[in-house]
DNA sequence: TTGATTATTGAATGATCGTTCTGTATCGGT
DNA sequence: ACCGATACAGAACGATCATTCAATAATCAA
């Protein structure tokens, strides 16, 4: 008989939730970004001692590293939903990406634009390793959106003389281009608007 | 009889060089950030005493707030010089604009993208002064676009149904993803291609 | 030459940074 | 009941942060 259970592991149990300050350390690192934020906000903001922060994450980089796999989780995946989806034509895919960056990256309840895009935007030599954390985050999403074009090609969606690279590539930098929109202020109408604007001209097939 | 040159503070001469000073310490804020550049760093780079700078500058806010308009000084302006070029079309200086960006931002002698955009993207909240110092740059740049395009629709050169603020918001967008991608490695080519994506929505009257 | 003014140098300031230590509490296994 | 293991709380660590002080130097106006 085998164990359906995971086996509890000794000692005293950890008593604090971890997704629940991992949530509250989203929302510090995406509104003042990486160096801004220091363990003493963060120790505030999750009501979590420094030292079972420490032995839960090792450190201030290791909490960074997975606060960004718990806003993949929680945000990224919604966001880009629409590109996995099947049932979506290549237009519709990206139509439906663009507005759900508006929307999200407007939603009053979160911090303005997107945590991949401006949490880790400048910073100290020291800190290159959470940069390039980010930026293949980054290069990783671009390259799914660009898969998804490609096979869109395939499929004869695109117009013949489309390299959906290219596209995939303004596409992106449109979304990235929205979060800095979002942070300066925009609305959800002015973002569904630019995002509008991109979609013109698709590159349909004849 | 008027003074034709300006009178000579009384007191000690200053030194060492303001504008070379300050062109050291816009590559320092340009590459790391607001936060993530200490007082520290900009003594060892540009020279100068901390004393100094301060003497010049009251304070690390003061000399980035000297620092941003050495950035438009020398940089800024000549990115947007086709927008005040009366020989273009309206076409031919946003061209030009997005084109110039995607030089600038991926010039090799600088650090990648812009400086305005990046160099104090999230900031904790005892330096949101700052984070308004460039958005109200970011916002000033693109209402000055915006205006370009005003003129040019009353000139006839855009399409009758096209709302420059929007045409002007989504041109702004992409230059400003352009040096998101620029900082994450883009090449002059791929960024030329984006910005070439970009001006295929162009709205021209028919 | 003298006094007012400003700049420079180098050390020192208190505050905050990320991190760790010390001691105690709570679990599973025996 | 006891042991090894893990987590807890709070104080403490050296390093670095932005900033300033004290003393000296260089200029202008008189």
């Amino acid at each position: 008989m085998t164990e359906t259970k995971a086996r509890r592991r000794a000692g005293r149990p950890r008593v604090f939730d971890t997704d629940a300050a991992l949530d509250k350390a989203v929302r510090l690192f995406w509104q003042r970004g990486y160096e801004a934020t220091s363990m003493a906000d963060l120790v505030a903001e999750t009501g979590v001692a420094a030292a079972s922060l420490y032995a839960a994450f090792d450190n201030k980089a290791g909490l960074f590293a997975a606060v960004i796999e718990r806003y993949a989780a929680t945000f990224s995946v919604h966001l880009y939903a629409p590109i996995n989806d099947p049932a979506l034509s290549t237009y519709e895919a990206v139509k439906s990406l663009l507005e759900r960056a508006a929307s999200s990256f407007s939603e009053p309840g979160t911090p303005a634009g997107c945590f991949m895009y401006s949490a880790a935007a400048a910073v100290s030599p020291a800190s290159a390793a959470i940069e390039c954390l980010l930026r293949d985050k980054r290069i990783a999403a671009e390259a799914l959106l660009i898969e998804r074009l490609q096979r869109g090609a395939a499929q004869g969606e695109l117009a013949a003389n489309t390299d959906p690279a290219v596209l995939g590539k303004f596409i992106n930098t449109v979304m990235e281009g929205m979060s800095v929109q979002a942070r300066d202020g925009a609305t959800i109408n002015e973002l569904l608007s630019i995002a509008k604007m991109a979609l013109d001209r698709w590159p349909a097939a004849i």
